[in-house]
DNA sequence: AGGAAAAATGGGAACGTTCCCAACGTTAGT
DNA sequence: ACTAACGTTGGGAACGTTCCCATTTTTCCT
């Protein structure tokens, strides 16, 4: 009855009645010059708007000095657990620098991609962390013509000139390669998605044949779509099947291919270690499957942070010329990689 | 050199300057009463943005009109695959009216929860998902002030009158008693994190007790903090190491407590289904650890849809009492629950 | 054909902030 | 004591929109 219900907050106008100042102080006290002001004026402010219930409007403000206080950040698959723990060290590092994270998930679709891409553009975001598949296009020509710092994910973007920040590709493959040759595989399958799209499957793929070519290695690659279960199982029964003169190993290129190529070998009912598994990227489950799944990891919560690091400085250097942040992997070494 | 260099994207008074119309008209074309507009004029504004890359500014367009565009979404903590689920449902359905998403995520840290709220207060968010463990408190209770409308997820709340969304909770663990009971386990653990703060637990936790009860089943309850893993040794050693009358199952709460559950169980060489096992929460790779890992799945995007249609429905009725959805769970059985 | 209603368009104020600049009060140097 | 310099404080414009209202043009009815 007595106390006025208020539809809306507070606003700086009426802070600054209260307080019998004007609203410059007050914009002054909930921004960077707090010092400036009088103790008695603080006091006053202070008192005046916690009684009041007032909360600056971010959204005034992004307007009138056009800072949005965003980072905007595009995720192929939200769902992918290397995309979510990336995310978490970027949402760190933003909340350290008094940013926020403003995620958007495009299921892999080109069309949602830019959607929100156009969204995220006209949200003003200060700065974007890219991890999709797509071309540039017109939409994120029109974010980097403003000049919004730019960072790619585990992929780099055609002509696209930007930071990036992800695996070391060639060296997780090595490292893959003479872990498996160590452990006495001598016959290798690499699976991977179609790499088309996506530089980092390009680039381990690549190293994988390479290698294979220069150390007079067995071993073959395949491409394919995940949800195309029966050409996978093709794909591994050709390998697993055929006569082979040395221990048998699968090499998954990504967490998602593990998952895959996992069920698969279950459902025939293989024995890892006999067959040789390992995969890149560390899931949670890695170590409860059979005798444990061998991978490499990422440093994720590291490149998140890398990746806001290098938004953060070409906040402040337009100019800097294009720079690469590759991390190694590390080694987790289980059962299923064990003869 | 001749294309001119623009540090921010061109606004609506110079796409009316250029088209010749009134900045009103822009405004129309890029709001919704394009249909108002004749089509000449639509033209030549279409030509116009098009050719100075014009975009709406949802800052300044928020600013005026209080309509920030923005649905928020705390998260106690975004590892968890079930929140990123629920998320990717929400994120949708947010999509599918025109809303953009965006998600905090707390740790499960009373102090990021306070801070992000008042983020996203900030931003004058027009309405809240809540999957956080923290009481009310001033913040939120000033949002509430603002008839922001709010949905908790999974939990409900104290005191705060808010629509809810969740699991069945009774007709889960009903559904697991009966399963259990009815593949021969006769005594069971059920292991929960600390109820505390998650009405949901707490549910959970009070019907398995009620059915002990009721049934005279042999069964306890131990409830502990999933990153005190000695703890949890202890426990399920007290559990499966006493004599016993019938075959002993586990319990889990969720998909948290499976995880550290089956490590333990893992780590001891425990037989799954000698063992039974059972889990809240459908994972991926429940199906790929020994004979498979039975759970009570939950429908992740339909609780993700109904959540966001609470807000929608909120938002034009502000005065619709509080309302629970409850999801039932689907029964996932596997190996670990086979004798 | 005359006028009223409807449709199309534009001008200006407002949203809540920040920031530039001006005005005031105080201190200190000569 | 007079002025220069500094520390505090306040007024007003601007940010890019939307929306109310006024104005002009078109349509249509009798």
């Amino acid at each position: 009855m007595t106390a006025p219900t208020r539809r809306t907050g507070a606003t700086i106008l009426e802070v600054a009645r209260d307080a019998g100042v004007s609203k410059t102080s007050v914009s002054r006290y909930f921004g960077d010059e707090r010092s400036r002001l009088s103790p008695d004026l603080q006091r006053r402010i202070a008192a005046s708007a916690g009684r009041l219930g007032y909360r600056p409007n971010r959204i005034a403000r992004g307007l009138k000095g056009g800072q949005s206080g965003l980072i905007g950040m595009l995720v192929a698959d939200i769902r992918n657990p290397f995309s979510v723990a990336v995310m978490h060290g970027i949402e760190q590092a933003c909340r350290a620098h008094g940013f926020s994270l403003m995620v958007c998930n495009t299921d892999n679709d080109p069309v949602q991609e830019r959607d929100h891409l156009a969204l995220l553009a006209s949200y003003r975001v200060e700065g974007l962390v890219l991890n999709v598949a797509g071309h540039p296009g017109e939409e994120l020509a029109a974010l980097a013509d403003r000049d919004t710092p730019l960072v790619l994910l585990d992929r780099s973007l055609g002509e696209l000139e930007a930071d990036m920040v992800g695996l070391d590709n060639d060296r997780a493959i090595d490292a893959a390669l003479d872990h498996l040759h160590g452990q006495g595989y001598g016959e290798l399958l690499y699976v991977s998605e179609p790499p088309e799209r996506a530089s980092s499957r390009q680039r381990r793929l690549e190293r994988f044949r390479a290698r294979l070519d220069a150390e007079g290695l067995t071993g073959d690659a395949c491409c394919l779509p995940l949800d195309d279960t029966p050409a996978l199982e093709h794909a591994i029964a050709d390998f697993l099947d055929r006569p082979a003169t040395a221990p048998r190993a699968l090499l998954c290129a990504n967490g998602n291919v593990t998952l895959a190529v996992m069920r698969v070998l279950q459902a025939r009912g293989d024995t890892l270690g006999t067959t040789g598994l390992m995969g890149i990227d560390e899931l949670d489950w890695c170590g409860l499957v059979g005798p444990g799944i061998t991978t490499l990891a990422q440093p994720t919560e590291a490149i998140g942070r890398a990746a806001m690091d290098s938004l953060l400085e070409r906040l402040t250097d337009t100019r800097r010329p294009p720079r690469q942040v590759r991390f190694s992997p590390t080694l987790i070494a289980r059962g299923s990689t064990r003869r």
